[in-house]
This record gives C-alpha cells, sequence and structure tokens, in this order.
DNA sequence: TGTACATCAGTGAACGCGCGTTCACTGATGTAC
DNA sequence: TGTACATCAGTGAACGCGCGTTCACTGATGTAC
C-alpha cells in the first residue's frame, strides 16, 4: 500500500513559495505553546514533527530553536492583539467597547494561558521588541477607553492611575482563576463588573499632596 | 593528588542519617527552581549534581522525577508560608500586620519567581494537597487580618469581597512588574499603599440588590 | 516545441549530549556473640 | 575485648530516548536556448 497523504505529511511547496512553511513551523509552534503550557516544549523537533516535515528542514527558515521560539512568541502577542481588537470592532459606545476589552482580555488569558503567559508574564523579561512594547501598546489603548467610558471625565494622571488599576486587575483575575479551581470565586460577571466600575468612576481618595 | 573535598561532593552519612539526603535533594531542587525560573529545570540528575550525589541515589528517596518535583514545590509553599508568618510576627498592630503581609507577599513573589509562580500561577492545576489549599489558607488569613485592619468593621460578606480584591490586586502587581521592567510603573510604595487603603475602607458601591 | 540545466524545497543518516532508569556492586558502620 | 556479619548509604557503568545539529544527497520545477 501506498498512502497518499501519512499522516503528519504535507506536500513539496511549490517553487517560489518555500516561504509557506515558515508559516506552518509557527502555527505548529503555538499549537504546542497552547497544549502544554511551557515556551520549552516548543522543540525543533517537535514543531517540525507537526508540520509535517523533517528536522533539517526548520533551518532553512530559522537559525535555530531560540529563534524559532521568538517567532513564535511574537506570533503569540499578535495573536493576542488581534483578539482584542476584534473584540472592539463595532461596538457602538466607549463603555460597551471598554467592556468588550476586558472581556476579550480575560478569555484569552484563561483559554490559551501558555499564549498568554508567554507574553505577560515571564520569568525573565524578554528581549523581543514586540513583547517590550506589549504592556505599552494594551496600556494606551486601556487609557483612551479609560477616559472617553468615564462619567467624570478624569485628569490624564488619574486616568493612567486607573488603567494600572485596571490592568492589574485583569492581569491578576486572568491568572489566579484558572490556577486555583478550588477556591470559591464570586459570580465571574460580577469581578468583571467590579473592574469597570473601579476603572471608571471617581476614585475615593484625593491625590495626596505633592504625588504626580 | 587526593582532594578531601572535590567539588560538589559530600561526606557520606553516618547509619541512621540517611533522611538527610532527602533535605539536601530538595534544598538543591529550591535551587533549580529559583534560578531558572520553571518546574521542568528540576531535573533528577540536576538535582544530584549539586547535592554533589550520584544519580541512582536519588531513588533511596524519591520514586522519580515527579516524585521529587511535588516535594520541591511543597517546599516552595512551605517557604512561602514561613516567609508570610516571620513578617507577620512581631507586627503591633492589624494595620501595620496587614502592610507586612502585602509587603512579604510582593516581595516574595517578586524576589523568587520561580518558588512563587509553581504555587500560584500554574497552566495546570497542582493536584498537591498543600498547593490546592494554598489559596484557602492565605485567603483565611487575609480575610481576618481585613476585618481586623478596616475602619469600618465590614459584614463577612464584604470582608470576603475585599480579601478577593486584595488578593487579585497583590497577585497581578507582584507578577507583572517584574515581566515589564520598561513600563513605567507608580512609585512601589504608592501602588501598595492604594491597595491597603482600598482593603481596609468602605467599597464605594454599594452592593446590588438581589447579590449574595 | 523540445531538451539541458540550475535551483529550490526538502530528506536520511549520523553524531554528541543530557536525561531517566536499571543493575550488580562497594565499603563503611554498627551489632551480635 | 575482639571478631564475624548484616545492613545501610551510596556508586559506576550501561541502556534507550528525544533533543539539536551537520552533511551529503534527491528530486521536482521552472528557465534558457
Amino acid at each position: 500500500v501506498k498512502p497518499s497523504t501519512p499522516p503528519g505529511a504535507r506536500a513539496r511547496n511549490r517553487r517560489g513559495r518555500g516561504g509557506q512553511l515558515r508559516d506552518d513551523l509557527i502555527a505548529a509552534g503555538l499549537g504546542l505553546l497552547g497544549e502544554h503550557g511551557d515556551e520549552a516544549d516548543v522543540t525543533l523537533r517537535g514543531v517540525a514533527r507537526i508540520a509535517g516535515v523533517a528536522p533539517p528542514s526548520v533551518y532553512a527558515h530559522f537559525n535555530g530553536p531560540a529563534d524559532l521560539v521568538s517567532a513564535v512568541v511574537t506570533a503569540a502577542y499578535q495573536r493576542f492583539a488581534l483578539a482584542m481588537s476584534t473584540a472592539l470592532s463595532g461596538q457602538p459606545d466607549p463603555a460597551a467597547r471598554l467592556r468588550a476589552a476586558v472581556e476579550a482580555y480575560v478569555r484569552y488569558a484563561i483559554d490559551q494561558p501558555g499564549l498568554y503567559r508567554v507574553v505577560f508574564t515571564r520569568t525573565q523579561p524578554s528581549t523581543l521588541p514586540a513583547i517590550g512594547q506589549a504592556a505599552g501598546q494594551l496600556f494606551t489603548t486601556l487609557e483612551t477607553m479609560i477616559t472617553a467610558a468615564s462619567t467624570d471625565t478624569p485628569p490624564p494622571t488619574e486616568a493612567r492611575a486607573r488603567a494600572v488599576r485596571l490592568w492589574i486587575n485583569v492581569h491578576g483575575y486572568a491568572t489566579l482563576r484558572p490556577s486555583h479551581p478550588n477556591f470559591q470565586w464570586p459570580p465571574h460577571h460580577h469581578v468583571i463588573s467590579q473592574f469597570i466600575t473601579d476603572a471608571t468612576r471617581n476614585s475615593q481618595d484625593q491625590p495626596p499632596a505633592g504625588t504626580a
């Protein structure tokens, strides 16, 4: 017997289309990263196996495992950014946009813990430009949305403080909840609502004198 | 030449003292876990190497790598619990106790990200009893301290909500900050103070009718 | 239109490495007599 | 008090495995003439 498509096999790309494999390898890496939770499980051989290709073929597109993992991590961030902007598009008003952003963030972090953590919770800070800027990018978006959705048009300083708080809240919740399923968590929607309320109304304490 | 103590070597334990090696192996595992940030880097051979012992010797005390890692993770939790209770002891009043607890938590998570994450931020929830109960244990402490330190003696429901919020805040901050060093964070003490203020005063919104 | 050829995409086999795991063993130390 | 012996703590060598990496190679495909 000669199976036309053995499991894991792939058709050879046509002449100018060698670059297609690069995308397939990154997709395979994202799969591994999502399945296990760890950067270390994205191996050159594992990725080649999923893509249906021999290990040496990876070297045509990446310098080695480190380069491959970098590309996968960058792609994980792009996927996160895409999920966020997709969630925002078509929301009717600022309040709806903010809520959609918060919900998309939490959903992504909970559904894809591996892809999320590799971008936002690292043991060693990343040297990748995309990851280094990830926090700043996200933050600008949050700050703008909070200002637009707030009932009290906060001054810039206060908008920034609210955005930091919201980010800490959303991240903390999204990483703690799946790690501790036995803990008696409050209802999900209630937690989310509290975050949004906290971000869009005046903070209770007056800023201490002399603090910028 | 015959070096009396070759690098990494250790003296054989006396007759009844074989169990000493077990502690040494766990200590070595904690070292590896702290150095790299990852459970996967705690290997049987690596731990044996640090302890100055041949790989098969580990099997006298552990069934294999999984068992060894379990013991190391449990020890990481015990170390966290010890750091917390040490920080609390000798604090003069409830407010000081709460602040000490928050500061100890954040310091531990930032100084020992590997040891912290293996207990509190997992991709797969742990089946270890100590880790499964960790959240509950911590939480009881937080709730009691918040009630004692609050200016308004909140009802139990509200105390619980504040404790959840505080935990989310502290965890989120302690894991985000070291991951994103390029981000312009507010001053550390200001962040901490805001968490404590938020936990010990009345929440601004009245609880929605019908929500327990 | 046919044919030789360059090149592009990818392979197979082999290597060294660190890992987990097994096995028979060694040698110091305490204990029985 | 001396001596044989059981046992305890730990070793050395070897194995298979998956990993990264190299090398010479293959075979389809487009291009030049």
